[in-house]
DNA sequence: TTAGTTTGTTGGTATATACCAGGAAACGAG
DNA sequence: CTCGTTTCCTGGTATATACCAACAAACTAA
C-alpha cells in the first residue's frame, strides 16, 4: 500500500525545524536578540541528530532571521537597521536623527603608504602617503559593521589627531576645509575574513553585505576611500534614482 | 616536547582546502564556470571525509568564489556583474550597452488583485487589479536573477498582451504614456525559497540579495512595485550618491 | 571582597557511514 | 537515426560519535 506524500515525508527534517522555529519567531515567542535553544537542545527534543539541528539553525542565519555568535549561542535577529546610501558622507550623523544611536570604536589609526588597489582607485601614484583607521560601529551594543578608510594624506595634514568616534566626512569639511561633492558607492555579497569575523564576535565567513565608497571632492577628485563591512542579515540598504528631473 | 604550532596544525583542514581551491581559482588553474572536483573527489584526494569536503566547498560559495547547480556540481563564479541602480528603469537597456546581452523569459503573468503589502507600498486601496508578472533574466546563458513586478493595472490597459522580454519601463513610457520620474530601490539579503531557487537552478537557500522597487511617475504616484532576487555571487550594485549640487 | 580556578555550557571541527533523488551520458532496441 | 532505459555521477539528507576551544557562571582560596 502506498503512503500518500505527506509534509512530514516530503519535506526533510530540518526544514521541518526551521518552519518550527520561524513560526516561534514571528509569532513572537521568541524575541529580538532572545537565544535560540542550543544544537544539542533542539537535537534532544526533535529528536534528531545535532548535526540536523545544526543544519536548520544555519539555514535560518542564511534567510537572515537568526544571527550567532562565536561559541556563544544563537539569537533573534532584530529588525534590519535601513542604511540610506544618498547620506553616505553623514552616517553618524544621520543614523543620529534616526535615534539607532551608533557608537562607534576606533580599532585602529595610522600612517600608511597606498598599495596598488587602493592608488588605482584613488588616482594617486602607490606609495603616496594615506591615513589609514579602522572602526567598529554598533547599535544599542551590538556591533553592526566595520569600515575600513584610506584618505589622501595631504589634503589634511594631522587628522589622526581628531577624535575619530564621529562622521568624518564632517570632521575633513570642518577642520580642513575639503568638501565633499559626490561619492560612487559599490554593494556586494561575499563572506568575511577571520579577521572582520573577530571585530564583529562572528565567525569566520558569516555573511555580510560590502560597501565600497569612493568619495570625491568639488573638484571631482577622490580623496577618501571606505570599505565597510555589514553583518548581512541586519542590514538593508535604501536609495533613490532620480530618471525625469524635468517633469 | 611541544611542537610549534604550525599553519597545518592551527588552521582547520576545511580552511586549508578552501585555501587551495581559491589559490587555483585565483591563478586561472580553474576558469570561470569550469567545474570543481566533486566532494568525493576531494575527499578522496586530500584523505579528509567528505562532510570536511563538502564544508570547504560551501565556504567558497558563502565567499562567492563558487557557485552550486542543484545535484549537478560546483562551479567557478564567472566575475560579477554590476548593475546600476540609477539606470533601474531601463535595465535592459542599460545592460546591452555594457554588451552583456541579457535574456529575457516570461515565467508567469496575470491579473491579480493587490493584497495588503503590495497596496500599502503602491498607496492603492487592497483588492485592486494589478498585472502581475515573473521574468527570469540570464547573461550568457547563466541565470542571473527573477524579478516579479506587480503594474497597477487601470494605468495600462492591456498591459500583458505586449511581448514582455522587453523593459517594461520602456514599454510603459511608450504604450501608456506613464512616464516615469523617480524609484526608490531597497537592497538586503536574503535565502532564497525553494521557488526562486528552482528558477534559478539552485537549492532552496542559496544566498541572493533582494531589490525592491517601487517607481514613481511624475505625478509622484507610485504605479510600479517590483522584486528582483539576484545571485548574491554574481551580482554587484552600483549607485552614486551627490552631496553638494553647486559646487 | 576579590582574584583565580573549576565545571558545564556553547558552537566548531572532524570522521565514517548510509541511503536518496536528480542530472547526464552511454547504451540498446526499435 | 531516434527514443527510452540503464548506469554512474552529482549533491542532499541524516545518524552517531568524538574531541576541542571559547565563554560564562559558580565556586574557592587569598
Amino acid at each position: 500500500m502506498q503512503l500518500p506524500k505527506t509534509e512530514a515525508s516530503t519535506t526533510p527534517q530540518y526544514r521541518q525545524i526551521v518552519n518550527s522555529i520561524r513560526k516561534d519567531i514571528s509569532s513572537g515567542v521568541l524575541k529580538e536578540h532572545a537565544p535560540l535553544p542550543s544544537e544539542r537542545m533542539i537535537a534532544e527534543q526533535q529528536k534528531v541528530s545535532r548535526m540536523t539541528a545544526r543544519r536548520a539553525l544555519e539555514a535560518l542565519e542564511l534567510e537572515g532571521l537568526v544571527y550567532s555568535e562565536h561559541r556563544r549561542g544563537r539569537f533573534v535577529s532584530p529588525p534590519r537597521l535601513t542604511y540610506d546610501i544618498s547620506s553616505m558622507v553623514s552616517l553618524a550623523a544621520h543614523t543620529h536623527e534616526q535615534s539607532n544611536s551608533l557608537e562607534i570604536d576606533v580599532i585602529s589609526s595610522a600612517i600608511a603608504d597606498a598599495d596598488a588597489h587602493v592608488a588605482a582607485l584613488l588616482g594617486i601614484v602607490p606609495g603616496t602617503q594615506l591615513y589609514q583607521y579602522t572602526r567598529l560601529f554598533r547599535s544599542k551594543g551590538h556591533a553592526i559593521f566595520v569600515e575600513t578608510e584610506y584618505v589622501v594624506a595631504s589634503v589634511c595634514p594631522n587628522f589622526l589627531s581628531h577624535n575619530l568616534q564621529q562622521s568624518t566626512m564632517k570632521l575633513l569639511e570642518r577642520h580642513h576645509n575639503v568638501k565633499t561633492h559626490h561619492g560612487d558607492v559599490r554593494i556586494r555579497m561575499r563572506g568575511m575574513t577571520a579577521m572582520e569575523a573577530q571585530w564583529l564576535g562572528l565567525q569566520e565567513n558569516h555573511a555580510g553585505i560590502e560597501l565600497e565608497q569612493l568619495v570625491y571632492d568639488t573638484n571631482n577628485r577622490p580623496f577618501c576611500l571606505g570599505y565597510q563591512i555589514w553583518r548581512g542579515e541586519l542590514a538593508e540598504f535604501s536609495a533613490r534614482a532620480i530618471v525625469n528631473q524635468n517633469n
